[in-house]
DNA sequence: CTATCTTTCAAACGTTCGTTTGAATCTCGG
DNA sequence: CCGAGATTCAAACGAACGTTTGAAAGATAG
């Protein structure tokens, strides 16, 4: 063993996966192609291959590695709220909380790729290809089925397929904020920077969105269900 | 002027605007090729760049044939309110149902094509192409701005600021619920064609949006404006 | 130093892309 | 019926795509 440790085990592979989170967030997955990313990286045209395998291997190499352990804070997050109040009722809040604060923290990452993974993760719920939606659908599900429980058990009255709209709401909100890159603007001359106070981010999502989801039933949606 | 009438002026128009508009909701803007759009629409490769020049005029002919009626409908709705109500301030729900009305009214679009066109635009809100982007935010402009003083005469205690994030985030909430297409499973088992019945969808959307419009406002929100 | 395994490299592969071309076909007023 | 204009057609264009290849270079253990 040298006294080498300059150049890092894997570094063209971390290098690939940075600028490639960069990349896709930028011209989305058909639009950066490989020899663009490459060349951005400084590494061979090869090299992709050569370490991943192809191009949708590195996609799902991208979502991996920051979405695994995001969604296991998630769920540790709620695990806490629940060891803290054992058998209480949760509020909706405090659950959506926990489900948006390891995202946000993600936005405040110095090195700025958690902020373009961010971005790139909203913008990935809509996307057309099949294959990445269901990806996506994939890495998702274990952390969807606990918070969706929670929910459930924190408003034991709403019928459940209200409450299955409202969550999708939610998703979609939160989907919609992280991703829009400038479509803010459309609205009012907001300056870009302002967009990633964090803090302050999560206490607006927080209040509109708990507000959201404990709206009142009314009898329309009352007899749909 | 002959009996004719049998083939439309401009059948050959309509019929690649009907497949581009089913094709780019399906497969996305890159990924629907002109050869995949000519062969399903049963006309010649070269009619696109004959009858719109090129791919991107082609995109935004698929926008414009549907938006910009729809806006003039969601102006129309608000000069409607307005009328009623002279000198009144307006709820903000009427504001909302009126926003999203015209578009609800076009998921039931007996052919079909609406449908697909309101699932478009709600992934086109975060289109990596900066152009196709640029596009939306230039043709949804006149309607905005209008919407924006209606939510700010009907909500003139809420901070500016805010009231621009919860616009924001309304957008979202119906971006993604009119785009997405299967991910409401990731969810719950919610059988797909459930999610268009259109009159059931705008109660459920006008109660989580209001609610979340209307969300009291805390301590930290407020000093931050 | 040598041998072995890993990684990088320039070059090329075959395919598909959006677009262009020029001739053929259709339409319709005079 | 004719001829000008609009439309359709098969074929080809150059460019860009993701991927593969086989040799060169680098790293590592004996």
């Amino acid at each position: 063993m040298s006294l080498r440790a300059i150049k890092p085990q894997h570094e063209t592979r971390t290098r690939i996966l940075d600028v490639a989170e960069e990349l896709f967030m930028q011209h989305g997955f058909e639009g950066a192609s490989m020899r663009m990313l490459t060349a951005k990286a400084g590494v061979n045209l090869a090299a992709v291959n050569y370490h991943f395998g192809s191009k949708h291997a590195l996609i799902e190499a991208v979502f991996r590695r920051r979405l695994d352990p995001m969604n296991v804070a998630r769920i540790a997050a709620l695990d806490k709220l629940e060891a803290e109040a054992p058998g209480r009722v949760l509020a909706a809040e405090s659950i959506i909380r926990a489900f948006i604060g390891p995202g946000l923290r993600m936005i405040e990452d110095a090195r700025g790729g958690g902020r373009n993974f961010i971005r790139l993760l909203g913008r990935t719920y809509t996307e057309p290809a099949k294959a990445i939606r269901a990806l996506i659908g994939h890495l998702y599900a274990p952390a969807m089925e606990r918070y969706k429980a929670a929910f459930e058990r924190a408003l034991p009255r709403m019928p459940r397929e209200e409450l299955v709209w409202r969550i999708h709401f939610m998703f979609g909100t939160l989907a919609y904020t992280l991703a829009a890159t400038d479509t803010v603007q459309l609205i009012a001359g907001c300056k870009p920077e302002d967009r990633y106070d964090a803090r302050l981010l999560e206490e607006r999502l927080a209040a509109f969105l708990s507000a959201g989801l404990n709206a009142p039933l009314k009898n329309t949606i009352k007899q749909a269900a």
